[in-house]
DNA sequence: AGCACGCCGACT
DNA sequence: GTCGGCGTGCTC
């Protein structure tokens, strides 16, 4: 029998691909059921090559699916499992739940679209500029109209009778975005992220395949949807770090979306009001600095410790009474994140982890923020057993209750992931908040993210400078950018105010006031210089194993390995994780840095070990 | 001797 | 990842 030989992708598997036979032709991305030794059910596959007969033994492919990979998604998941670093199995899973119902090569009637959006004069330039460069970075502030931009750019490429994707941050997902984009695109358009139901899905693959739809906006795995024929990809807050991926493969879809536009000359939109310094370093930009409603903006500071004083309270009861609203940010959740022995000083640590327990007064309990282990509220030490605990590090549902004990009359809601579980209840608040039935808004990083507040004259922001004294080599950039964000909320209507508390004022004064964010970026690439991306590329690599030593033992023949045989990378540190235990694994990582992604993927590929995780071009 | 557990290596 | 093989060490 004349048997054909093909190398199979194990889908979501950490395995390389294995050779199968058959005695039919398969096409290339066929998705397939295989079965293997030692293992009961059988694993899903993806064809990815026909090789010649091996030398071993070879089974036989047990069922042959209709549903197939195209060429487009194989390219794309090879690219990621030779750059972030893991199978091809895992990479190409990434495009499951995957369906192909039927080859029905419905021709839509060419349909025009015309937006009927007149655009400014500088918004115009912006368009301009964005169709003379494929990959190109619309630098523009809050306020200043890139959603028209973005509409205009997608509408061309619509005529052009192709699909778009407009990758956006889950939380910034919202109806009234979506309601925009129904407005300009009809039925045309369609919103895809985690939460969107199994059955909703289906029917949008369905008319995805089919050509009803034209335009999908969503988080980051809107990416990696099974597009006919795509011919622009938006990032919108590209600065988002939620755009790099937190599990394996830890991608970024930004950067992702740039090696598509080249490869497969499809356009790249990336756009912001505080873009990443690696894209502004990397991308051509577009200025935009013109705003559509004139807003005085002024700063109060204020260098106290965290905690809710006087002049805050005061600044508050100001607005309140002229009916005004308020926002404040605070980037702890939770009533505290410490509650610490006043006589031992022992913190009540988490017994998975080796992070303090956060106290919930509204769940009447103390939780770990990284395992989620709860326990109930303790009256004294669990160490000492005599000393009394206090709190430590204020989070915004305290400070929810202490505003309320302050205004009693005002209606104060958080904005956070505790609060803020469902996207009904994201809908909820934000109308509540937005029909001005909310007076005090009080949340984390969540409060940035591209909502629009009209009757915001007041923006606080609380602990900043936890975020600044992060140990990551963007700290600037991340405290900077999100102040910026949370200020902008303030003062769409004329007059804005923002008060922000830190020990660093001259660093915000100077970049929010004196200077601008521009001027930021290009100090921060001088600051940044050859230690730091983006001029070179930096990763990270995370030991972890229950047996603490065989951890240690991991990372310590590893940084050997760099210093003996990878002299074209340089080992930037080792250390024990600043969370050194995290679910009963402890924890020990390498940082690396290189010129030359070559020579770095070169170490990476060379790590052999489940027990470890790879973080290319990391944020850490 | 018999078995539970943990470690390690293979998987086409 | 998931499975089996095998060595260690404890118990009957």
């Amino acid at each position: 029998m004349n048997l054909k030989y093909y190398e199979v992708a194990l889908l979501k598997s950490p395995l390389a691909p294995l050779t199968f036979a058959s005695n039919e032709t398969i096409h290339i991305g066929a998705f397939v059921g295989v079965s293997l030794r030692n293992r009961k059910s059988n694993s899903d596959g993806v064809i990815i090559k026909e090789v010649l007969k091996p030398d071993f033994k070879c089974t036989l492919i047990d069922v042959v699916n209709e549903a197939y990979y195209s060429d487009f998604m194989i390219d794309v998941a090879l690219f990621i499992s030779k750059y972030y670093v893991c199978s091809i199995g895992e990479a190409l899973g990434l495009y499951t739940p995957f369906q192909n119902h039927n080859h029905k090569q419905d021709i839509d009637d060419k349909k025009t679209y015309d937006t009927q959006i007149e655009l400014s004069k500088g918004q115009f330039e912006a368009l301009d500029f964005i169709k003379k460069y494929n990959i190109s970075l619309l630098f523009a502030n809050t306020g200043s109209g890139k959603t028209e931009i973005y509409t205009k750019a997608i509408e061309e490429i619509l005529n052009q009778n192709k699909q778009a994707v407009y990758l956006l941050p889950e939380i910034a997902l919202t109806p009234q975005m979506e309601r925009r984009l129904k407005l300009n695109f009809g039925d045309d358009v369609a919103i895809w992220h985690s939460k969107v139901s199994p059955k909703k899905k289906n029917e949008i693959l369905e008319n995805l395949n089919n050509g009803k739809l034209k335009v999908i906006a969503g988080a980051r795995s809107a990416l990696f949807l099974p597009y006919q024929n795509l011919g622009v990809i938006v990032v919108d807050e590209e600065h988002d770090d939620s755009y790099k991926s937190t599990q394996k493969p830890r991608l970024n879809v930004k950067d992702l979306a740039i090696y598509i536009g080249n490869k497969f000359d499809i356009k790249v939109i990336l756009g912001s009001a505080t873009p990443s310094l690696n894209s502004f370093a990397k991308v051509p930009y577009f200025r935009l600095k013109d705003t559509f409603y004139k807003t005085n903006k002024s700063f109060i500071y204020d260098n106290s410790s965290l905690k809710l004083n006087n002049q805050i309270v005061e600044k508050i009861k100001e607005k309140l009474e002229k009916n005004e609203q308020v926002i404040v940010f605070l980037p702890t959740r939770a009533n505290f994140k410490y509650q610490i022995c006043g006589d031992c000083g022992k913190a009540i640590e988490c017994p998975f982890c080796s992070v303090a327990l956060s106290l919930h007064k509204n769940n009447k309990a103390l939780q770990c923020h990284y395992c989620n282990f709860t326990q109930k509220i303790v009256e004294e030490c669990p160490s000492c057993k005599t000393g009394l605990l206090k709190n430590y590090r204020l989070g915004t549902s305290e400070l929810q209750e202490q505003l309320e004990f302050y205004f009693q009359d005002a209606k104060i809601s958080t904005f956070d992931r505790d609060a803020i579980k469902t996207e009904r209840k994201l809908k909820k608040v934000l109308k509540d908040f937005n029909d001005n039935k909310v007076d005090i808004l009080v949340g984390t990083q969540m409060l940035s993210k591209g909502h629009d507040y009209h009757n915001v004259t007041l923006a606080i922001i609380l602990g900043i400078d936890s975020v600044l004294n992060m140990s990551s080599y963007k700290v600037r950039e991340k405290a900077l950018s999100l102040a910026i964000q949370i200020a902008g909320r303030s003062g769409r209507n004329g007059f804005g105010e923002v008060l922000i508390q830190t020990k660093n004022q001259d660093f915000f004064q100077n970049f929010m006031e004196k200077l601008d964010y521009e001027d930021f970026l290009k100090n921060e690439l001088d600051v940044r210089g050859d230690i730091y991306p983006p001029n070179v590329r930096l990763a990270r690599v995370v030991f972890f194993h229950q047996n603490g030593l065989k951890a240690k033992e991991l990372m310590d023949f590893y940084v050997t390995q760099v210093l003996q045989f990878h002299k074209k990378i340089e080992l930037v540190g080792f250390k024990e994780c600043d969370v050194f235990k995290i679910s009963n694994k402890y924890r020990y990582e390498i940082l690396v840095r290189g010129k030359e992604i070559k020579y770095l993927l070169e170490f990476l590929h060379n790590i052999d070990t489940p027990y470890c995780s790879i973080d290319m071009d990391t944020l850490q």
